[in-house]
DNA sequence: TATCTATATAGACATTTATCTATATATGCT
DNA sequence: AGCATATATAGATAAATGTCTATATAGATA
């Protein structure tokens, strides 16, 4: 299955919601760099802190916030948690930034508006 | 030029400062609601305003926040203000997402940490 | 010029967010 | 069992956010 928008036009409308927690959870500098460092891999927590000027809870809360976005899996692994992008989820939102793109593209332009 | 991950493996990290402005942009319910509207084409502030339970002020509010993101356009057109999205900012967004994405593909899932 | 309309700005305020310190919980090891 | 370590939770707090009302600004028109 392509990863390009055969995303139905209803969709675009429909999941938007469900993107307001993925967008939250990416509006963060902190929680977007560990994002993008989980695009090389599943990494453990530990490995995650020693990246940041952060403590160890503060890490932990923004561990959840990616986690409940959908974005990421995390499982335990003795004292360890570890974490890793959910590929059907990153797919998913990928998709739908493809589907504005294309409904964008064979959008008219032109508003005429008001009143 | 594709719209699918012609993007290098640098961009992945250099950017993603960038892209907390668009995230903090569409991390919010009417905002990311307004953004899909915007994918059908050009708005006027008054049409929006019209779909949305919030006041002008408000609405004025989150224009700002999407034109202060460059996800969207905005021109001024007699006393209305027209809204449309900034294909280049969203193009380039989407091609982040689908360079994560082949990034994840391509990466090992095995994490050998800790100590 | 006076006035109407569309939008922007200012100021106030309640809510949410990101961070910390202190403490609890869970796992592995001696 | 007792201890050391990795992570989570609780509570506090400062800063950021989303919303409102009141008011200012800018453009169109009688």
């Amino acid at each position: 299955m392509s990863i390009l928008g055969h995303f139905g036009i209803k969709n675009l409308e429909q999941n938007y919601i469900d993107y307001v927690l993925v967008m939250k959870a990416l509006a963060d500098e902190t929680r977007i760099k560990i994002f993008t460092m989980l695009a090389n891999g599943e990494l453990c927590a530990c490995e995650i802190l020693e990246k940041f000027n952060i403590t160890q809870p503060t890490l932990s809360y923004h561990m959840k916030i990616l986690s409940e976005s959908g974005l990421i899996n995390s499982r335990k692994e003795g004292v360890w948690m570890k974490y890793s992008l959910n590929r059907n989820k990153l797919q998913e939102v990928t998709e739908w930034f493809n589907a504005v793109n294309t409904r964008l593209i064979s959008s008219k332009s032109s508003s005429i508006c008001c009143k």
